[in-house]
DNA sequence: GGCGTCACG
DNA sequence: ACGTACGTGACGCCT
């Protein structure tokens, strides 16, 4: 039988725009998403095996849909530059691949693969539609598949009428009536505000259709009413701008996309062109019968999996170890259940070796038999390549398993690679560096109040076909790693970082529940009077915690002026409470109650819940592939962001204690180390200088730019160059400099102008580096730690203005990174080294936490500092201040 | 789940 | 003319 594939090339392109990193060639051609569109081309090509293929393409600008609704993708952004020079190049590539394109004024991609399913259709043709637009489902029938992109584009979702059912309890055309009321923000297809997917589902559950929906709206009630009633009109013009048009006068007929195959010749001269060069291997060698990309896959489909249960057959388990032991190249992955790896449930392990993957249930791991496989996890010379071990390990650690010898992380080399990738899932891993991976977990567990581990089969195949993907990206990123200059930065840096890490989480914090309540109790007191006094100056109660009622009371209630609004209205953060505080009585309370109540729910209640009842300890899990300036975060709690600069808050640190009896908590701080690594990579003469000689660099930098002595400078000169200073650190602009001091941006551009003077290094290095970001199309750290920033050639300006800062910001914020993260290296090296009993507990950005047995608090405080200075070697000195107490509070 | 707010460096 | 300072995480409210 026939089968038609179309494919929605805008679609597509955009797609794989948007999921794949920068890419471009030697010419300085963006490639990223002809190589995407490329890797999914081959991949269905294999899969579908279509008699009949075309791309179908938008034209122009307007189409008849702009008739009836001239806002029709109104508002939408540009096409970055980056991504429409690529459509041309793709266009001739879809023709080397003996592929058919068609495009027609007035109509969308949309229209025309509406016209040709009806026809394939009517001519008793299977079709397969592929798009990263889920409109398109209202094109599925008995005959008509749709192929919806996930997360990216190697991937996709089958949709059939059946599929569409199970989802979403719609027939395909429902998604029509769906789109109506949803909207779509996308093609600033209005719906109905405050309705969303949820909501839209569950009218049309009811009633069918939006004309049913508008029809019955007596038998809903509230805001929902409200709603409807008012836009019935967008819903009906929503629900019309989402009909696919399915009579579009197309001049091809069905003979004129029958696919014959590709050029050879053309392809592989396109590819060379294009320096895809993985891709031309691989369709040479599926030319000589070898294994091509989707070939790759269907060998991961039928991997030989080997199941190991407690209490089985020992003889793989045996197998397994034997060649383990040998030292075979593997992947291993570890199924950890939960954001919160101190609190997680483990659903097994795989281990791929090259031609089978072991899967072992937790009871085998756990299974006597296990023995000698428990032994080689934990063997430290038994070197791994798993994916996440830092989870792993904490995973495992309660579990009361061990694991050691991690060597390479899939999950931190490619966060290395690109650190602004949000989540670095595998299967998102494997779909970037175009090689086949497991499905994501969302689509194998569900997500939220839906989540299920799924049939024994199925988790098993899912945790095989991620060993497996481990095994095979080790050698692809590897060698990325080395083309970006970032396997030193991996081997010394990072990766022993993530076992100190984990060490420094499993060692947690002792937490003194007591003290936590009392401020609680105190805090109580204040806050039950603080919220008396709001009631009674409001002549109302509410609640003060809420923005909305809170605006409501002051700006209507009380007929305050508003000064700032946010998206949903009135502004009432603190620096607009401040600028009231003269208005109003109720002013001063609420920002007192503001406070009180933070420190309450997040710092009080929220430590409190996360004490382990056995130890009194808090455990954080520091993650270490999230900022994208190399900085690490912290989570569950965030102890990165503990009170300090008020002092009501700053006693929550007394309840963070040694946890043995006679330690004491030692301190260190680096000083100004951002303005030190700044002085160092500019080379500006005045900034080097000033450290050179130990100076209090705000104090400076206010002689030097008010052109006065040092006894000159008063309390606000020296505020307005700290000001001025931050602003350097962050990429400077006069905009919120001014926002900062309160000031005209007239002003302010005249302070930075006058800075800039001073220290014409430094301008010099803010010139530079957002050209070189420019050109090479990313800045890089001292330890050449890499950052990516497309955007830096928007001609959207707040996208270019925002990549231009982060060329400046990133450099110095990534760098202090580096340095601090080298010096808990050394650190642990030291400690190590030098036999003490003093554990590292905490990092906070610029801090280094121990705590310390009374023998030892003399060589700490020599031999911290002296290791945190010496981490790097700069122009400038490295300062690091020390401090200790019986407490957190008591170390400043 | 999105938003506003606020804690830290 | 544009309209933001850089990097994070947690909480309460509201829909």
């Amino acid at each position: 039988m026939d089968k038609w594939m179309l494919i929605d090339g805008n679609s597509i392109a955009y797609r794989a725009f948007f999921a794949m990193p920068p890419l471009t060639n030697s010419a300085g051609l963006h490639t990223n998403a002809i190589f995407g569109f490329t890797t999914m081309l081959l991949k269905l090509l294999e899969e579908h095996k279509p008699t009949h293929v075309l791309v179908a393409f938008d034209a122009g600008k307007v189409t008849f849909r702009h008739e009836s609704y001239s806002e029709y993708k109104g508002g939408r952004q540009k096409t970055p530059p980056e991504l429409s020079e690529q459509f041309p190049v793709l266009k001739e590539l879809i023709s080397a691949f003996g592929i058919q394109q068609y495009e027609l004024n007035g109509y969308e991609a949309d229209d025309i693969i509406g016209t040709l399913t009806k026809q394939a259709d009517e001519q008793g043709a299977e079709a397969v539609v592929v798009t990263g637009d889920k409109d398109l489902l209202q094109l599925a029938s008995d005959r008509v598949t749709v192929a919806v992109t996930r997360k990216g584009v190697s991937d996709v979702d089958l949709y059939t009428p059946a599929a569409i059912d199970e989802k979403y309890g719609l027939k395909p055309l429902q998604i029509i009536d769906l789109k109506g009321l949803m909207g779509d923000t996308s093609d600033n297809i209005p719906g109905v505000p405050g309705v969303g997917e949820k909501t839209a589902l569950k009218l049309l559950h009811e009633h069918g259709s939006v004309e049913n929906v508008l029809a019955n709206l007596d038998r809903l009630k509230g805001k929902l009413k409200e709603r409807l009633e008012t836009h019935a009109g967008d819903a009906e013009l929503s629900k019309k701008l989402a009909t696919i048009y399915r009579e579009v006068p197309l001049e091809r007929s069905a003979e004129d996309i029958r696919y014959g195959g590709y050029d050879a010749a053309a392809l592989g001269e396109a590819f060379r062109r294009l320096e895809f060069k993985s891709l031309s291997e691989r369709l040479d060698l599926q030319a000589e019968g070898g294994a091509s990309a989707s070939e790759a896959k269907a060998a991961a489909d039928e991997l030989s999996l080997k199941a190991i249960e407690a209490g089985g057959d020992d003889k793989e388990m045996a197998e397994l170890l034997e060649r383990l032991r040998s030292g075979a190249r593997h992947g291993l992955y570890i199924e950890a259940i939960g954001d919160n790896p101190h609190h997680v449930e483990l659903l097994g392990m795989a281990v791929a070796l090259e031609d089978a993957v072991y899967v072992l249930s937790m009871e085998a791991v756990k299974d006597e038999s296990a023995a000698a496989f428990r032994e080689w996890l934990a063997d430290e010379s038994a070197r791994k390549s798993g994916f996440d071990m830092h989870k792993a390990e904490l995973a495992l650690h309660w579990a009361g398993l061990k694991l050691g010898g991690a060597a390479f992380d899939v999950q931190l080399v490619a966060y290395l690679l690109d650190p602004t990738e949000g989540s670095q899932l595998l299967s998102g891993i494997c779909e970037r560096q175009g090689v086949a991976g497991p499905s994501s977990d969302e689509s194998v567990y569900g997500k939220g109040a839906k989540f299920k581990v799924p049939d024994e089969e199925t988790l098993r195949r899912h945790l095989a076909l991620k060993a497996d993907a481990v095994r095979r990206l080790e050698p692809v990123l590897t060698e990325e790693l080395e083309r970006t200059n970032m396997k030193e930065l991996y081997v010394d840096l990072e990766q022993p970082l993530s076992r100190i890490l984990a060490g420094m989480e499993l060692q947690g914090i002792q937490v003194e529940k007591g003290e936590l309540e009392r401020l609680g109790a105190e805090l109580e007191d204040t806050l039950t009077t603080t919220i008396s006094e709001i009631y009674q100056l409001a002549g109302t109660e509410f609640k003060i915690n809420s923005p909305k009622q809170l605006g409501e009371v002051l700006f209507e209630r009380l007929g305050l002026k508003a000064t700032k609004k946010t998206k949903t209205g009135y502004s009432t953060d603190a620096e607009v409470l401040e600028g009231l505080a003269k208005e109003h009585e109720i002013i001063p309370h609420i920002l007192h109650y503001r406070q009180l109540s933070k420190l309450q729910s997040t710092y009080v209640e929220g430590l409190l819940k996360e004490v382990r009842e056995e130890t009194g300890k808090i455990h954080t899990y520091y993650r270490q592939t999230i900022a994208a300036t190399g900085r690490l975060s912290s989570q569950f709690p965030n102890l990165q962001n503990i009170p300090i600069r008020l002092e009501e808050g700053r006693k929550i640190r007394k309840a963070f204690l040694p946890s043995e009896p006679g330690w004491s908590i030692l301190a260190a701080d680096y000083s100004q180390i951002e303005l030190r690594v700044l002085a160092h990579i500019s080379g500006d003469e005045g900034l080097k200088e000033a450290f050179l000689h130990d100076m209090d660099i705000h104090t400076k930098t206010a002689m030097d730019v008010f052109g006065v002595e040092a006894g000159e400078v008063d309390a606000n000169m020296r505020r307005s160059a700290k000001a001025v200073n931050f602003g350097i650190v962050y990429g400077i602009s006069a905009f919120g400099l001014s926002r900062n001091l309160d000031i005209t941006p007239t002003e302010a551009g005249k302070f930075i102008e006058q800075y800039f003077s001073v220290f014409q290094g430094v301008r010099k290095f803010m010139d530079d580096i957002v050209a070189q970001a420019k050109q090479d199309g990313y800045v890089t750290t001292l330890l050449e730690r890499r950052r990516y920033l497309p955007e830096i050639k928007s001609s959207n300006f707040n996208l270019r203005s925002f990549a231009e800062r982060t060329a400046m910001n990133t450099p110095i914020q990534g760098s202090a990174a580096d340095i601090i993260k080298l010096a808990m290296v050394h650190m642990d090296k030291a400690l190590r080294e030098r036999g003490l009993r003093s554990r590292m507990l905490l990092q906070v950005h610029d801090e280094l936490v121990f705590e310390v047995p009374p023998d030892e608090l003399e060589t700490m405080k020599q031999l911290l500092p002296e290791v945190m200075s010496g981490a790097a070697k700069l122009d400038v000195p490295l300062k690091a201040d020390v401090s200790f107490g019986d407490n957190w509070y008591e170390a400043k």
